[in-house]
RNA sequence: GCGUCCGUAGCUCAUCUGGAUAGAGCAUCGGCCUUCUAAGCCGAGGGUAGCAGGUUCGAGUCCUGCCGGACGCGCCA
């Protein structure tokens, strides 16, 4: 490490520093020194929070322990000043030299300074998992794309990143498609009419539940097609097999349309684990964990209490033989620590799923499936709620499918761009276009992390003004469109930081690092789009403040401040790239 | 009934896990384009953080009790 370099993150380096003086100070060791950026500006750049603790535990005065910290706290050359505030604060002003020197060096390097985790995990990511007996609708949306982020985010930190798309392919309802399936090839002359009607599978699936609900005799043939699904019988298979590619086929256009990185290589099925589930279940017995119970076998746990405190089973085996999705999970568990060795597995599921989850999690550690050491993480979410704050439907009870609201924001996008840049070609436009419009829809669920259930508001999703990504592709485009004028520039220019917005811009700019560590541990994308507004919004209110091409600029300046724009740019559109949203030359 | 999650500006949401005077965007109002992209910038108004207690130097954040909402609770996934 080169002197006055660091690559740890700065909140990690004070805390580190700050930490060594108070143990010095006399504090007990593993005080923490709770760094966090400053609330206000006078309070400086970061502030040490964790002396008034310290303090407590020794029965000291905290302004005197301040004090006593600060005169064995070494920031020479990083700050500009430390002083101590309110009743034991210690606020850090880092200095103008030291930021810049930091900035000319993160500019310098491919990866933004940014550091590998270590140790390097190995990280299952199951994320999408839609049901392929229907199409996917705007439900999908944030388990594919947090997915999504959090994928690419953890593999931009240099873990081993293992996506896993368990898509539902298997159950019950499968008997009603097939059954509806094969009936209608019965009564046509050709296969095109069938690709016609699976063209969209959401009417499909309606067609067959309604013949399900009404259609005498229906039930018992579609009952019937999952008994011999189920038992392996050929036709049956084949039709399945059928059914699921079209439905596949349907699931890759929609993510090749988001620009999520799932492919069919991170496929793994419900029904690829169907072989291991008598297994899973004689394990179970095994390890003593099964109870029977009116012929169904369940295993019982204390930790989870049903109605009248009577305990709550998961049930991995119906009376009837047949399995459950519990018993796949845990199939699916069992995957991923023996094959895949994951030393941590996220599950982006609704949060309905959470009492499931729970059991599933608590059995594969008692049936020793996973050991303990295993982290098994299910970052719940809300569900997504129409304007009345009921579950979403649109007017006539439907969902709304996700290739519609992608096109309508689309449209818009294209509607836009041609107001207000109608110099550039059409196919520029509609390229431009679409990488805007599926940017705002994406970024308007990613920005929130609401654990609680959120409200679908079409306005809101299609939205290209404040908080959005449009206004992020914006700062970027600009910065862009400064470098295409600006002719030949010196790229190892010296950074020189003289004005509060400079001073600001840099110090956002240092704290990338940060806002990835919060989401590698939490899952939560939000804190990175909100990093990333708030720099896009640093950059904004320098480039008012300080000019950078015009006539009167000084050449030193003008040479540093198109290095910090430099800088800005390649950090929006690092962040934008791990939020799966592209960052275009002009917009 | 039991359990989980939630309640913050008119609306949609932040608040980095207990820190100082709770912040943004939309909407409203007022300024800023003959000069680097106005999808922007600067400013104003708008709050008893559901209610009531408690814990402590300090609570939107932790604990308890109410009120309100969503979800889950034996053979669907």
């Amino acid at each position: 490490m080169k002197l006055g370099i660091t690559r740890m993150n700065i909140r990690q380096l004070l805390e580190t520093r700050v930490e060594q003086a108070m143990e010095t100070a006399g504090a007990a060791k593993g005080s923490p020194a709770v760094i966090k950026p400053s609330g206000r500006p006078e309070f400086g750049d970061y502030q040490a929070n964790g002396i008034m603790g310290a303090a407590k535990k020794l029965k000291m005065n905290p302004r005197q322990l301040a004090t006593s910290v600060l005169e064995h706290l070494d920031l020479d050359g990083i700050a500009a000043t430390v002083e101590i505030a309110g009743p034991g604060f210690i606020n850090i002003h880092l200095s103008d030299e030291w930021l810049s020197t930091q900035a000319e060096h993160t500019l310098k390097d491919k990866s933004l300074n940014i550091e590998s985790s270590t140790p390097s995990q190995t990280i299952v990511i199951d994320y999408s998992g839609p049901n392929l007996a229907k199409e996917m609708h705007v439900g999908h949306l944030r388990s594919t794309i947090i997915g999504d982020v959090v994928t690419r985010t953890l593999k931009f930190l240099g873990h081993n990143v293992i996506p896993q798309n368990h898509v539902g392919d298997w159950g019950t309802q499968f008997g009603m498609l097939l059954a509806h399936m094969k009936s209608l090839m019965d009564n046509m002359d050709s296969n095109d009419e069938l690709s016609m009607q699976l063209a969209d599978l959401e009417s499909f699936y309606r067609d067959a539940k309604n013949r399900f609900d009404n259609e005498e005799g229906f039930a018992d043939i579609a009952r019937d097609y999952v008994v011999k699904l189920q038992s392996g019988d050929a036709e049956c298979y084949a039709l399945w097999q059928q059914f699921v590619e079209v439905s596949l086929s349907h699931c890759d256009a929609v993510y090749e349309r988001l620009g999520v990185l799932l492919t069919r290589d991170d496929l793994m099925p419900e029904s690829a684990y169907n072989d291991d589930l008598p297994q899973v279940v004689e394990d179970l017995k095994q390890a003593g964990l099964i109870t029977e119970n009116d012929g169904a076998q369940c295993v019982f746990l204390e930790e989870f209490k049903g109605r009248d405190d009577t305990l709550l089973p998961a049930i991995v085996q119906k009376s009837d033989g047949g399995y459950l999705y519990a018993t796949s999970d845990l199939a699916a568990l069992r995957y991923r620590h023996n094959t895949l060795h994951a030393d941590r597995m996220l599950y982006f599921v609704d949060a309905r799923q959470s009492t499931h989850l729970a059991q599933v999690y608590a059995i594969s550690k008692k049936a020793g499936f996973v050991p303990e050491s295993t982290s098994l993480e299910h970052m719940a979410f809300g569900t997504m709620m129409g304007q009345n704050g009921k579950p979403f439907a649109t007017r006539t009870g439907g969902t709304v499918k996700l290739v519609d609201l992608l096109e309508e924001a689309e449209q818009r996008a294209f509607d836009l761009v041609s107001e207000k840049n109608p110099d550039l070609g059409e196919a520029a436009r509609r390229e431009i276009a679409k990488l805007v419009g599926v940017g705002a829809v994406k970024y308007a669920d990613l920005s929130k992390n609401r654990t609680s259930d959120y409200i679908f508001n079409w306005e809101t999703m299609l939205s290209f003004e404040g908080n959005t990504a449009p206004y992020l592709q914006y700062a970027h485009a600009r910065i862009r469109s400064i470098f295409a004028k600006a002719g030949d520039v010196d790229t190892s220019a010296d950074i020189a930081i003289k004005a509060p917005s400079e001073h600001q811009l840099a110090l956002t700019l240092m704290r990338f690092s940060e806002a990835l560590e919060i989401v590698e541990k939490d899952g939560t994308p939000n804190t990175l789009c909100n990093y990333l507004f708030e720099l896009a919004g640093n950059f904004m209110t320098f480039y008012e403040a300080c000019p950078i091409l015009k006539d009167d600029v000084p050449v030193e300046d003008r040479s540093s401040r198109l290095q910090l724009a430099q800088l800005t740019a390649n950090t929006l559109k690092t962040g934008l790239g791990l939020l799966g949203i592209e960052a275009p030359e002009r917009m």
